[in-house]
DNA sequence: GCAGCCATGTAAGAGGTTACATGATTGA
DNA sequence: TCAATCATGTAACCTCTTACATGGCTGC
């Protein structure tokens, strides 16, 4: 029930088309969900259905016209209602920890690679998300922006996807030396 | 389909009861997967149907009899499978930052209980897995038991569930810091 | 000329959640 | 006596993923 006001929460920053939440949400640049463009599409005709978002078609000469979507008076009561209630804990899957929790020590080839993978990953996330950091801050510092920046919700969802990868980043560089050395040892003994 | 091969790795680490592993998966003792107690059982009947675990009943005297899971030779080959796959990029589902991404800075109070809420969540999940991890060093240091410890996949997640929660805690409470020093300064000025 | 982006959707199937059901034992 | 723990399940429902479909434009 709940991507529904992850997309209200998304609209709220300002409208947006069907393809544009979906460039967020898949590629996973919302920090706070993940969706497929798939499920995005769907649940747009419910929300404007229920009457939490209006469409407006734009057209465009050299593209496909679009549909914009704004959040309407109600939904901006429905997001309020659900701040108020009770938040779900935090729910995680993450197939890259599910195959670390069962590593062969002795054949830790394939966990090697996926390892680097996953830095590589969340080394292109970061730098997405100090790119939008920079537009956000205009200049100002983090401190300056806490205090008295415009947007504090989204600069502090954003603060917590930094801050996440580049714990991914930490870690998945100690999983991978701990990996490789154990190997080292290994095949020296 | 991956909520399979979570189990096979749950399970890799020794036999276990459906109710045994709902504990970990449901409270979410497991940090690289979550999941209801209902699913447990249902997947555990499949993989039991697919020969990839064997159950075994263990018949109790002041309790319910219960019937405990070991994973077959075909259950360690297709974990060993799985490990070869690339993996699926992690998936995140967080309410409270959904809530936060759309927080109305002349009304925080909700938020500011919600994140105090959360503060005091990560801190319990954190707890569990300091207790988790002693058990695990048994006097060892970190550095010791990254270089020889039996159990490297396990201690691998566990030390990114235990980064996980305190980079959360540090977070919260600049969250925290930051709602209340807001509200304080539109209330003064 | 081909890959990739813009833009939206349908249909089928797998995965996940919630509510309900049972029943003895243990500790406050 | 009341709540919690141990222990396992069914049924109904909702959500999410995957595969498929379309078609013009842009950049290499």
């Amino acid at each position: 029930m709940s991507l529904r006001h992850a997309l209200l929460a998304a609209l709220a920053q300002g409208e947006a088309s069907g393809y544009e939440l979906a460039k967020r949400f898949d590629v996973g640049v919302a920090n706070f969900w993940s969706a497929t463009p798939q499920q995005l599409y769907r649940d747009l005709e419910r929300l404007e259905q229920d009457g939490l978002i209006s469409a407006r078609v734009v057209e465009q000469s050299k593209r496909p016209n679009k549909r914009v979507f704004t959040v309407t008076p109600a939904g901006q009561e429905e997001l309020r209602a659900f701040g108020r209630r009770p938040a779900k804990p935090p729910a995680m899957r993450d197939e890259f920890l599910v195959k670390l929790q069962a590593v062969d020590p002795d054949d830790p080839a394939a966990m090697i690679a996926a390892a680097t993978e996953r830095l590589a990953w969340s080394r292109g996330k970061l730098a997405g998300y100090d790119k939008l950091r920079e537009r956000m801050l205009a200049g100002r510092d983090e401190d300056e922006y806490l205090r008295a920046g415009e947007q504090i919700g989204p600069y502090l969802t954003l603060m917590a996807g930094r801050l996440y990868e580049q714990m991914n980043i930490r870690w998945a560089t100690t999983v991978l030396e701990t990996l490789t050395n154990r190997r080292t040892n290994r095949s020296a003994g």
